[in-house]
DNA sequence: AAGTGGTCTAGACCACTAC
DNA sequence: TAGTGGTCTAGACCACTTA
């Protein structure tokens, strides 16, 4: 193969041509990829070795396999892993899907924090914008989100209010950036103005602050975002730290 | 092989086999397991087949292996996966290991929601116990924790003190439990009198609140904790939902 | 040097999906 | 029926650890 990226294994090797191809857009967010036996024979390896890479990719949520279908780029909300990235549920432990409403866009500087989590220089251009989630009908929830001007070219608040489905399905869809990771920091927060209003507490009730940094391939930050709950009926369920299926 | 459960696949089998050595104690926390050839000769299958159970067994961290020296049943604390299970770091992002006091040891009878997290009977007897959990001399967060007198006998409150390592792996030495996985729950709750003292903050201070049940094999729940962290100057890491490594 | 896990091969057969 | 991924084999050679 052309090692484009020197790994010390052959299959890390393989890993590394395939994610190289997909920041390359050869493959696009929902489509299959080639079969297991072309890309043996495209990367010169055996079946067993591709195979190998293929399963790290998806461990990393990067691919989906689907026996007798083929194998997919992970595409967001089609593939019900909504909720690996949405974790906000009753106390009760119901899930539901949220409903969104946009608040305010606008265009802006980075402070010195967003631009150190996003990696861009101080100062770059973001798009920042506020969404409400509600569930069961009552607001639970403000997100403060914002991302890179450079990376989201001509983004805008029609294009944002208008998409069809999730915000991550869209960033690929339009923008063909794929959210594979987040990262996140919780605290406890306490109401500001804006944010007694829109989630009806009075101002200065404690919120649940969660501090997360989504990663398309390679680790390169997307998107942060700063969200603010309110915990008196709903709650975050955090990382279960265990794979074993029940018998 | 015996086939002790019926599972679809023979790799399957195979680790629910394995699984069933480890519940037997056949295999000890810490221990070295028989070598990748001599499993697959006592199963009956192929090494490729064997490696196959073993891989998903080292994805649970269930056992970790080491090239050269052998495959192991995982070990608390000395595996420096510490970390997976305490989640609590400074703003900054310093990590350190926390100093653990004993703050109250009793037998009570469990409450309806202590009972149904373990998995027990109603009114079935626990040991309950509070620890206070420093950082950089500081303390920053109060654990109360239930465990079933069931499966701890003897436990003593002398015997906790003087453990000479962590909980987990107190639990693995002395009672034969090895907590392999957890679930958590996250909400903001206040300090009552007991906690605002040892946390030197005023009565009624939002505290992070994280509800965990521990797990092990077969996800039979082993312990119960309610914590309640001062999150002024730390903070909880969530999931990362990603495991690729940088290049 | 001997023993361990880590990687890799070149197939085989099965189960599932679409046509 | 053809094509896909899912499982499995029976080896080979390499890298690492201990002695």
């Amino acid at each position: 193969m052309g090692t484009p990226t020197i790994g010390g294994t052959r299959y890390k090797e393989v890993k590394n041509a395939m994610l190289a191809a997909l920041s390359a857009q050869e493959w696009k967010g929902g489509e299959a990829i080639p079969s297991e036996k072309r890309l043996a024979e495209r990367f010169g390896v055996s079946i067993g070795t591709l195979r190998k890479a293929i399963d790290e990719l998806v461990a990393d949520n990067i691919l989906v396999r689907h026996q007798g279908l083929g194998t997919f780029v992970s595409q967001h909300q089609r593939d019900r892993h909504f909720f690996r990235f949405f974790r906000i549920v009753r106390q009760d432990g119901d899930k539901t899907y949220p409903t969104v409403s946009l608040v305010s866009f606008r265009k802006a500087k980075a402070t010195r924090e967003i631009a150190a989590m996003l990696g861009t220089e101080p100062n770059a251009r973001v798009f920042t914008f506020v969404n409400r989630l509600a569930l069961h009908g009552e607001t639970v929830m403000i997100d403060n989100i914002a991302v890179a001007e450079a990376r989201f070219p001509g983004l805008t608040e029609a294009a944002l209010r208008e998409r069809p489905s999730t915000l991550y399905n869209f960033y690929q869809d339009s923008f063909h950036i794929n959210v594979v990771g987040t990262e996140e920091r919780l605290r406890v927060a306490t109401a500001d103005d804006a944010e007694s209003k829109l989630l009806e507490v009075p101002h200065g009730t404690p919120l649940l602050e969660v501090r997360r940094v989504a990663y398309s391939y390679h680790h390169a930050p997307v998107e942060v975002r700063i969200s603010h709950v309110n915990t008196a009926r709903y709650e975050y369920v955090g990382p279960s730290a265990s794979h074993e299926e029940p018998l």
